[in-house]
Order: C-alpha cells, then structure tokens, then sequence
DNA sequence: AAAGAGTGGGAAAAGCTTTTCTCAACCCAA
DNA sequence: TTGGGTTGAGAAAAGCTTTTCCCACTCTTT
C-alpha cells in the first residue's frame, strides 16, 4: 500500500495549465510523446499494455477530452449538421427536428439550430456560417404554402434534405407527409362505417396540403360511389372559428342536404366544427361524425368528444430524414419526392369506438 | 478590353482542389503567401492596396470561406454554445430558444441544439458532446415541477445560464418569469373592475409555478380588501378537463358564494372554465369575469370570449438569457435568480373593453 | 551617392489531433 | 557473437488559420 504505485499522483489540477487539458497535459504527465497518447486513447498503434494504461489513467485522471475542433479539422468532417427552419420551429418542425436530432445525436453527430424566420438576408447569414463551421450536411424544414427556392449550396456537392417542406428542384431530396393518403385513410374509414354525406371543411387553399388533402376526400368518395356535394368542400381558414362557422353553414341546409360526417383539413377547424354542432344540437358522432387532421393532442384531447385525427407521424418524417441525410454524408446520392404514411388515431368523434354502456367492468 | 487584366482569370472551380476552398488556393491563385491572405482578408496587416484587392477578388470568386473550425482553433473560442433541453423542447422552451438563437447568431455564435427528455444518461452524452466541441457556453432549459441537480461542468469554468428552470446551488444563474408578479397583475386587474370574489382554478402543486401563482393570487386578495375563501383556491390538473370540472364545481354553489371571477393558472383551465360558465348559461365576462395564464395564442383566440392572459414574456426571457449568457463569456461573473416581470394582455374575457354596441363603424 | 527610414510581404510558430514513418532496443537463433 | 526479426515508442507532417517577427526593397534626405 505504501509502495509506489499508481496511487501515489492525483494529478490534480494544479499539474495541467488553466481550460481545457490538451493532449500534451496527458503526454507530460504520463511520459510519453503524444503521438503515444493518441495511439492509446484511439486503440490504434502498437503499445504496450502498461503504456496504454498509464496514459488512459492519467486522462481520466485529468478529465482529458479531446478537442472535436481539432479532430474534425483533421479529417475534413465535423460531425455537424445544421437545421435551417423559415417559418419559426412550430408546432410541426418541432417533433421533426426532434426526432432527427435524436437518431443524429445517437450517432455522435450534433446539430446546429438556425431560424430564418422567412427572412432570405437572415437565411443568407446563417448559410454562410454553416459552411463556415464546415457542416456535413443540412436540413431544411418549413411549414409553407409554396415550394421554395432550393438553398444555394446543394450545387457544392453537401447533402440537403429538405424535410416538411418541398423545393422546385427535381435534384432535391424533399420529404412530405403522404397529405392525400391521410386523407383517404379518413375518409374511407367514414364511409365504412356507413356515412353517406362527407363534407370537408379545410384550410387556405394556397396551401398545397389543403389541395392534396382536398383530392383525397375526393377519391376516397369516389372509391365508396358516394359523390362530393357541390358546397360540401369549404376551404377557409386553419381556425377554430373557421370550423364553427363553417359547420353553422353546412348544418343551415334543409335537412336532406345536411352531411352526416365531416372531414377536417385540421383539429383546429374539427374543433370548431364539434362545438358549433353541439350548440346547434347535434350529436357527434351519433348524428354527424368528425374526423381531424394533425393529431394535435391539445385539441383532441380537449374536444368533446375526443376528436379522431390523421396522424403524420412526425417523428417518423424526422427520423427518416436523419438517416437519408447520413447515407447521403456516406456519399449516396438521393433525390426526388418522398411522400411518407399518414395513420389514422380513431377516438370517439368517428363512431368506430364502441359506445361505453357501463362505467363499472 | 483585350488586354491582359484581371478579368482574364475566371478562376473556375477547375483551379482549385475539390472540396472547400483554403486560404491556400487564394495564395496561389493570387501569387501571395497565405499569411498575405489572411491580412488582407482581416485587414489586418500593412499591405498594398493593390494586393489587399487582388486578394479579395480570388477568394471572392472562388467562393472562399475561411474554416471556422481552424479559426476557433487557433483563437480558442469557438463561436458555439450549446442549449440542453430536458422536457422536450416544448411549447414553452420554444420561443425562449428561438430569441436566445437569434440573439446570439447575431454575435456570430451558433447553438447546438440538445434534447436530453429527461434521460440523464443522454443529457450526460450530450454535455461530454458539447465539451467536446468546445462550446463557449451552455443554456439549460426545461419545465419542470422541481428544481434540478445543476449540470455539473459549471465547476470546469464554463458559463451555464438556467432559464425557464431552478437549480439548487445558488452560485447558478436562473433566469425564470416571475409567476408571483404575474398572478397578482391578473388579480389586481380583477379587483380593480370591481371583482369582489375571485377565485383561482390551477395546476398540479407540485410545480413551484403553481404554488407562486397561488401566493401572488393570495397577495393582491389581501393588497384589494378581498379575502380568499376557503375552498376558493382549486389545484388540479394543467386542463380544459379540469377547468370545465372546477368551474362547475365553484358554480354548483348556492348563489350568494359564487364567485364573480375567476384567475386560471393557465389558459386552457381558463378556456375550460369559459366553456363550462357558457354551459352553465353565466356570461363571461358579464357575470363572471375570467383571466388565463400563459397568453397562448391557440387558446385565447379560439376561447368564447377571446382570454384575457398572462404573458410570460418568453422572448424577453430568451433575449435575457443570450445577453447573459455573452456576458458571462466576456468573463463576468453573474450568478442568482432573476425572475423577469410578466404582463397582462387584455381581451374580452376580463370585462376592461367596452363592449361594442355597433358594428359598422 | 550613400545612409536611414519606411513599407510591403513572407516565413514560421502556435493551436490540437491523427497517422505514418522511422528508429532504437531487445530477443532469439544460427 | 552477430544478424535478423519484432516490438514499442517517438518524430514529423498534415489539416487551416492567425499573428508576430523579420527581411528586403524603395524612397527620401543630406
């Protein structure tokens, strides 16, 4: 116990210069050049055993980390990417970017947060310092009416994902979720449950998903053989208020004209539309059945009763474009259009759920 | 037009090296020593104006982007900070983080963007990532019922700034709204409409938010003459749910004690409680007055009447933040709790605006 | 015309790692 | 005893900038 052994030097911090150990705190404790130390912290050269052990000692003894700066500008890769959102992170990028920075992250790849905020001189910026910080690769995500512009420098061979968001450009990667898809999936499921008059109240109609939406209320109706009233269709607005009104107005008809279930381009506008007929004297789902879209657990949840809803799984667009963006970091070239599986969360605003008879068992 | 000028050169991406262009091939290309390079490019050291514009030139046409990763290297600062979140990024974290990223890539510094969800070892993975890059800073960020265990690099030197979270030791730096000042606006307000009974519909108590909230309600009772009734104070769950259930339960009351207002710890117990009075058939804010919490956009617009709430000010909080956050990194010390003030936003739930008589003009 | 001052640009070190190449020492066998 | 093979570790270059120091050249002045 009293003999010398490795014991006998703490190696406090007074041994090592002030901020970060460095590689040469290690080597001069341990005795070694560094060249020694990276090879025994890396597993890489010939050493031996007690050399390779003195030396990770002393670096954990020291807290040694070594410095990614200087590893990344070695071998040309940061082991960063960046996410560029325009609108600001919202309630759609947010699970995306969350779900991307896992599967990055779980792959020791960290990310850089950048918001443009729809502001092409801020964008501008925060391009030029991504490149600046020498990013492997990008992300670009954005709730938007329109397709954007592709960012300028997928011309430089770095990988862009584009994700929640699509661009002009047939060589960009753009991942979206499958909006018609959802669609039918909510509206046929209406129609097997025996709905015969499905409106659909939505949202602006710039808004690409509002179309898209639009055209799969339709063909799932025209798969049913059930026809699109003239004014069952109603674009407006993402609101609740949107949906009250509009469901005022659709339930104002004679009662023949009256549908029995409505498609929603939203929860909000699901919402709005519940509400609007259970002051009118309606019930959901036994008179009209209501189906959401986004499955927004605040609105679902809240809705009376709770609303079903498409759910774009997210976080699946999010992990999908982390690993598209690593294969492409791996050299493999994607590009194109891909649309990815909307499911359907079934509640209690469609009918499809048994009706509680007993509270008890 | 013809003669041999600075035109003749396109210097096209086929005179450099693939990949990212360095302070080397501006060397080259412009037939001056890199040291030159980077004078001119810093305007930095004594050169010729003629050099210092050849020098830009190049390296403006060949698109060249000193490597920030060589910069920070050398300068021992790397321009980054990290933000660690443990609930996931939320409704909350979101606008704080968004103005601390705006205002810090104002500065130049990019944010690492960490989400730990509550897992210490990821939160543990994340930090040693973040050393690792040598981040400048760090930013802890999260809703949580208690206070947290501070993250443990502080120790090492490097700034952390706690905002929206509590750490125990008192050497840290938390940056929190001040619910207490907020509740007693809201209440005050009430008391100041001439409100006599006010009650307060809440959240779950084991949130220091929810207890704050509850001490700045008591407070501004007491400053107004009002006293708090025994069962005036309704601690549940962060609902619509809750608030529709709470305010019946208040409402159920014989006449004389219902209460003429009521404050809500946050906006969807305020929007339950609206929807519940409407049901019971009490007007708000005719009846009973109502004020929420959080000033949350989704809820106040689309609540019957628009919500009267509290603003936490997140922005503000986020912008706080990132100026100390620069601070500590320029060397200063700041350590405590700082809680920033909150403010009322009025609308129609509260009964302050002048109902509209007319319509047109 | 020569000496001194000033000016413009280059060389080199430093910042931290990794990796390759080289070298010294040791051991074994002939 | 000597030579070859093996083993362990160091030296050095490379990766990209910045900055300091130094040198050579030019212009001015006497």
């Amino acid at each position: 116990m009293n003999e010398r052994s490795s014991d006998d030097a703490p190696y406090g911090d007074a041994d090592v210069a002030p901020g970060a150990r460095t590689i040469r705190d290690v080597a001069r404790l341990a005795g070694v050049s560094i060249g020694t130390v990276s090879k025994a912290l890396n597993a890489n050269g010939r050493l031996s055993a007690e050399t390779r052990a003195k030396v990770l000692e002393i670096a954990k003894a020291i807290d040694y980390r070594p410095n990614d700066l200087a590893q990344s500008l070695h071998r040309a890769r940061s082991m960063t990417v960046g996410i560029l959102s325009n609108d600001s992170f919202g309630r759609f990028a947010f699970p995306i970017v969350e779900a991307l920075e896992r599967r990055l992250s779980d792959h020791g790849i960290a990310v850089f947060m950048c918001n443009a905020t729809d502001d092409p001189m801020r964008e501008r910026r925060h391009i030029d310092q991504l490149l600046g910080k020498r990013v492997d690769g990008l992300v670009v995500t954005a709730r938007r009416a329109d397709r954007r512009a592709p960012i300028e420098p997928a011309s430089r061979g770095l990988p862009v994902v584009y994700v929640f968001s699509q661009v002009e450009s047939p060589d960009a990667l753009c991942l979206l979720p499958d909006d018609e898809g959802g669609a039918r999936l909510a509206v046929s499921h209406l129609a097997a449950l025996g709905r015969k008059k499905i409106a659909h109240i939505t949202g602006p109609e710039r808004f690409e998903a509002v179309r898209l939406r639009e055209i799969g209320w339709r063909k799932a109706l025209a798969e049913a053989g059930l026809n699109a009233g003239a004014s069952d269709c109603r674009p407006g607005q993402w609101s609740e208020a949107w949906g009250r009104e509009a469901a005022q107005t659709l339930f104002s008809r004679r009662r023949r004209a009256m549908p029995d279930a409505i498609f929603c381009g939203n929860d909000q506008i699901a919402r709005g539309a519940v509400d609007a007929l259970r002051e009118i004297g309606l019930g959901v789902p036994d008179d009209v059945a209501v189906v959401g879209f986004d499955n927004w657990g605040v609105m679902t949840e809240a809705a009376r009763p709770a609303l079903t809803s498409v759910d774009m799984n997210l976080e699946v667009l999010g992990r999908e474009a982390g690993a598209s963006l690593m294969e492409m970091m791996g050299g493999r070239a994607l590009r194109g259009v891909r649309r990815l599986p909307c499911s359907l969360v079934i509640r209690d605003s469609c009918g499809a759920r048994r009706r509680r008879t007993e509270r008890g068992k």
